[in-house]
DNA sequence: ATCTATTCATAATC
DNA sequence: TGATTATGAATAGAT
């Protein structure tokens, strides 16, 4: 701009950094507020400094009906977000149980929203495309977690749903013997028809749970 | 500005303020990067056409976080994305239903596509359009995969174990009905012991399976 | 869209 | 901080 051409890089000197975020901040709000007078547009701009200051400017009305409205026009469905993410600190192996799974789960999540900040200020050009594919590797793991504490809930419950299974049959052939042995001690017609109702051992395709 | 001052008021010709809004919006998202940039800043920008188009710009993350954290700061959490992550994060130290942790993931990916197609909408180069075209239709096409594939699978199973205990159960009732006849006809000791032994029906935790 | 003549914004300096 | 000023950027109007 003046006395002199600066790089579109982050200023490192700290005082350097300070005047021109107060001179800038001021010059952005400025022209947002022109545009909106002269285009009559309605713009929102929030500016958070690096110390976490904000900075806000809403030229029509408040800065909660600028955000209605654009929940609105992106349709508002959302999960949850970078700033209120919080990671999770340890990180257990795999392969424990599905609680701990999802925790890596979120680590994953978190990594993936610090790959898309990186690569959003990382400017233009084969940068971005590099880390677009880091992240293409990142998000097929994370689905592949996602399937596997899937597959842990569902096969812990079908394992649980055998065991059933299996102490109802024991049961079963129990009873069986018992009404057997009456049969032998007494005479009762009964006990024929029932014989033929019963039509297990039912047996189980186990192959198909191979995952 | 140039080739002669201009008033600051809306401008009635519409074709000059169609042309106007045009170059002071990109000059407006221009200043808003370099700012964050040259100061460390987090910025987002929300501009709403006459005609009420969209435009939006967030040097960091995504313009869903810049809203969390802007409510944060502000104070008012209202119905910001941030609740429903945070009401899972509450829920899951006692009661884990890891059905329901997976589906909040799932949103999470949501949320991270959505991110994408915004570095996209607010990005430079064609070439970051069509990486980011590609990866969006793998994350879909894993999704879909996931959803689809094994998990009918293993509901079938599920269901046909559940059949299987049903059955069983049943088949255990009408044994227990016929010896309970007999131990009234005859008198046999070992009738009794075989009760105590007889501890279901067994409950199943149906909630669970309802995908 | 592209091109200039101007005005504006601002980096360096005090 | 606040003011000054030399320059680079942005852009109004024309093409």
């Amino acid at each position: 701009m003046a006395r002199g051409k600066i790089q579109l890089k982050r200023i490192e000197n700290p005082v350097h950094r300070q005047v021109t975020f107060c001179k800038r901040r001021t010059g952005l709000l400025k022209k947002a507020k022109e545009l909106s007078v002269l285009c009559d547009a309605e713009i929102g701009v929030v500016i958070f400094s690096p110390q976490g200051k904000l900075f806000e400017l809403a030229t029509k009305g408040t800065m909660e009906g600028m955000i209605d409205k654009y929940m609105k026009c992106t349709g508002g469905r959302r999960g949850s977000s970078s700033a209120t993410f919080t990671a999770q600190e340890q990180l257990q192996p795999p392969n424990l149980d599905p609680k701990d799974e999802i925790n890596v789960l979120k680590q994953e999540i978190e990594m993936l929203q610090k790959g898309i900040r990186y690569m959003f200020g990382g400017g233009d050009g084969a940068m971005n495309l590099e880390e677009l594919l880091l992240l293409e590797k990142h998000l097929e793991y994370w689905i592949s977690q996602i399937r596997t504490a899937k597959m842990d809930v569902m096969l812990q419950e079908i394992q649980s749903l055998r065991n059933k299974e299996g102490v109802l049959k024991n049961t079963n052939k129990y009873l069986l013997e018992k009404i057997e042995e009456n049969n032998n001690s007494i005479s009762d017609a009964n006990f024929a028809t029932m014989e033929t109702n019963y039509s297990y051992p039912l047996t189980m395709p186990s192959e198909i749970f191979q995952f």
